[in-house]
RNA sequence: GCCGCUUUAGCUCAGGGGUAGAGCAACCGCCUUGUAAGCGGUAGGUCGUCAGUUCGAAUCCGACAAGCGGCACCA
């Protein structure tokens, strides 16, 4: 006697072991039809499974939040078979469901082309059309690695190997005379796949994701429960696309790239005005919050990189240059031997800790080529960075101050959601355990103490001490990390610098160092996609443009824009010849906040015809009650 | 760095072994205009760079560079 409860609490009685299509089927036959998988005490399984003794059951269809993964892990196991049955000869590997899609990573000598694509997913729609049945297989370990061997099948064999534990039950999901090692669970039938999938690009990946291993050939595609769930995903990465950040920088004239510069950012004066605004912006905060700006060279000798371990850790990364004395200098990669020096000008006290000091350092990296992208991932980008020198003792509760000042800041911004990631000791490292032990003690706790949720990422922190990383997503769902805080005791024992202590010792201080923005190359890059352009009053390179009807008033337009530049606003006037329709559209696509229309009405009142980004009319205003609205909005960052 | 793709006018793109084409922008006229493209004309390119095949290359082959999509790496 088999007791089954259901979702909604009812109970059914089977006299023995039944499979969940059978009880979906004592259900109705819709659901019988519809069913996908089923959820058994809460594990998702196939509809095969037979439920031995009493559990809960949910019958999983394509309306179910849990049926997306099921349809994508089935459509990449489709599109391999089509791929199989298509190109002989190529192997298959891993072929996961992930965030909107799937994906199957092949080994095959030659490449597949953009028109393979087109041939792959017509095979799948036979595939799915032949409505073949999905049957779970488990296999003794052995027979399975000399069926996949015989099959000239490596990479199968390798996954047998290493990745399914030994004593763990090694599955086989076959579909016609095509099968595959699987942990499954599966639809019951290829007909069940929705035809709501499409392969969208190749890509190369290397064999478990190691640089050293072969690299494999993957395909990528999406897979939905419904063709409009398809279609809004499709309509979703058009939008995205609209906001990127390499677009829009093009279309608002904020800044270029050159072949004879890869990864440096050409800013033009719209662009640079956004990139001052940040500037001025983190400087208030910080003057606020303590800290006080210097200045280091940006081309230091070899000798001082020697001593900071950058030329051991980092040298990969740094840009050299070797002079005609025959010194050889590199461009700092990072602001913090140039901190430190400053520090170790002079004698400190216990009563001048912390200090705070914050300088905006241009650093240059040496990044691969295929990493650069646009002004998310360049070679020379500017830091709002900041060292802070303290005690032991006030490490903590500066690490506190820093995190609030981060989350504070990114509040400015419109970023609630940020995600913070605690990253500890890496294997290239420099010193000792001990020191370790109490650097990474220091973040956590403070995390904890603040109560904000963090995820560790073990062996991911900066060669000289673990880190803090604040983590922002972008418009097209990409994560990038900005802000982020070290503390490191590493540093200040290398340059051997000391305060003088209440006891007149001399003792070592702790070094954080701390960006917020990161690199504000990549933060206006973030901006421009999180606004899609549309940049609030008080960052806008353009703040208000003039608009003048016909010739009569353009002396009347400029005088307007004298009396707006005087009351601080970023304003313009177009006096060109052409209608009003025409230039309201021009600056209407350069997303300007304010387009101010002026004509003889307009003229005879002091007044100008204020238009908001938006299609919003506010009627005629007066010159001066315009520039209070607008300096009010700027005040308040909105 | 690795795999694949791309590179033609300021921008978006078409074309294609016999020495280049559209729209928009630019410039010059006409129009003097009231809330998202008024009309006409002119000019603009050694088709990414360097080699090679060919009587002839922008087109075919190769190398390199940059960019794009991923992977790896990372702020």
């Amino acid at each position: 006697m088999v007791n089954v409860t259901l979702p909604d609490g009812s109970v059914r009685r089977f006299d023995s072991a039944v499979t969940v299509a059978e009880v979906a089927a004592s259900i109705g036959a819709g659901l019988a039809k519809a069913a996908l998988a089923g959820k058994v005490d809460g594990r998702l399984v196939d509809t095969s499974h037979r439920i031995e003794q009493d559990a809960t059951l949910a019958i999983v269809t394509a309306k179910d939040a849990e049926a997306l993964d099921l349809i994508r892990h089935d459509a990449a196991h489709v599109m391999a078979q089509a791929v199989q049955e298509l190109y002989p000869g190529t192997q298959v590997t891993i072929g996961p469901a992930i965030e909107d899609g799937f994906y199957y990573d092949f080994a095959r000598d030659t490449p597949f082309t953009p028109e393979d694509l087109a041939a792959i997913e017509k095979r799948m729609d036979e595939i799915v059309k032949r409505d073949l049945p999905i049957v779970r297989e488990v296999w003794e370990r052995e027979t399975a690695k000399k069926i996949f061997a015989g099959k000239g099948e490596d990479y199968k064999v390798q996954i047998i190997d290493d990745i399914i534990a030994p004593g763990e039950e090694l599955s086989v999901y076959r579909q016609g005379d095509w099968f595959d090692v699987c942990r499954g669970p599966h639809l019951p039938s290829t007909g069940k796949l929705p035809k709501a999938y499409k392969l969208m690009k190749l890509a190369g990946a290397y064999w478990r994701g190691d640089s050293k291993n072969p690299m494999l050939q993957r395909i990528y595609g999406t897979a939905w429960a419904k063709k409009e769930d398809l279609e809004a995903y499709l309509f979703r990465l058009e939008e995205a696309e609209k906001r990127d950040h390499r677009k829009l920088g093009q279309l608002l004239d904020l800044f270029h790239f050159q072949d004879n510069a890869p990864g440096a950012v050409f800013w033009h004066a719209k662009g640079w005005s956004l990139f001052q605004d940040l500037i001025n912006y983190m400087r208030q905060r910080q003057a606020a919050a303590g800290y006080e700006e210097v200045n280091t060279p940006d081309l230091m000798d070899r000798a001082l990189w020697e001593l900071s371990g950058h030329w051991l850790n980092y040298r990969e990364h740094m840009f050299t240059t070797q002079t005609e004395d025959e010194r050889v200098f590199a461009l700092k990669p990072m602001n913090c031997p140039g901190a430190v020096s400053m520090y170790a000008q002079g004698i400190k006290s216990y009563r001048d800790l912390p200090i705070r000091m914050a300088e905006f350092g241009k650093v240059h990296r040496y990044e691969p080529s295929g990493a650069l992208h646009g002004l998310l991932r360049v070679r020379h980008f500017t830091q709002d960075d900041a060292h802070i020198f303290c005690t032991e003792e006030q490490m903590e509760q500066e690490c506190k101050d820093v995190v609030a000042l981060i989350l504070d800041i990114y509040k400015d911004f419109g970023f609630e959601d940020v995600r913070i990631k605690l990253s500890t000791r890496p294997d290239n490292r420099i010193g000792s355990d001990a020191v370790w032990d109490k650097l990474e003690g220091a973040l956590s706790s403070a995390l904890e103490h603040m109560g904000m949720p963090y995820v560790l990422f073990p062996g991911e922190g900066a060669f000289y001490g673990p880190k803090l990383e604040f983590v922002l997503r972008d418009a097209i769902g990409r994560d990038w990390q900005c802000g982020t805080l070290q503390v490191d005791m590493n540093l200040p024992e290398r340059f051997d610098i000391s305060y003088i202590a209440a006891d007149n010792s001399h003792k070592r201080p702790v070094m954080l160092h701390r960006a917020l923005f990161g690199s504000l190359e990549r933060f206006v890059g973030i901006l421009i996609e999180h606004y899609a352009g549309n940049f609030p009053v008080w960052l806008a390179p353009v703040q208000a443009m003039v608009l003048n009807i016909s010739d009569k008033q353009a002396a009347y337009a400029t005088e307007v824009v004298a009396k707006l530049r005087a009351a601080g606003i970023r304003a313009s006037a177009d006096l060109s010849n052409n209608k009003i329709t025409y230039k309201i559209r021009e600056h209407s696509l350069q997303k300007l906040p304010y387009l101010l229309v002026v004509g003889d009405k307009e003229m005879e009142s002091w007044a100008v015809s204020v238009r908001v980004r938006g299609n919003q009319d506010l009627g005629a205003l007066n010159v001066d009650d315009f520039i209070a609205r607008v300096n009010t909005e700027i005040r308040a960052r909105n």
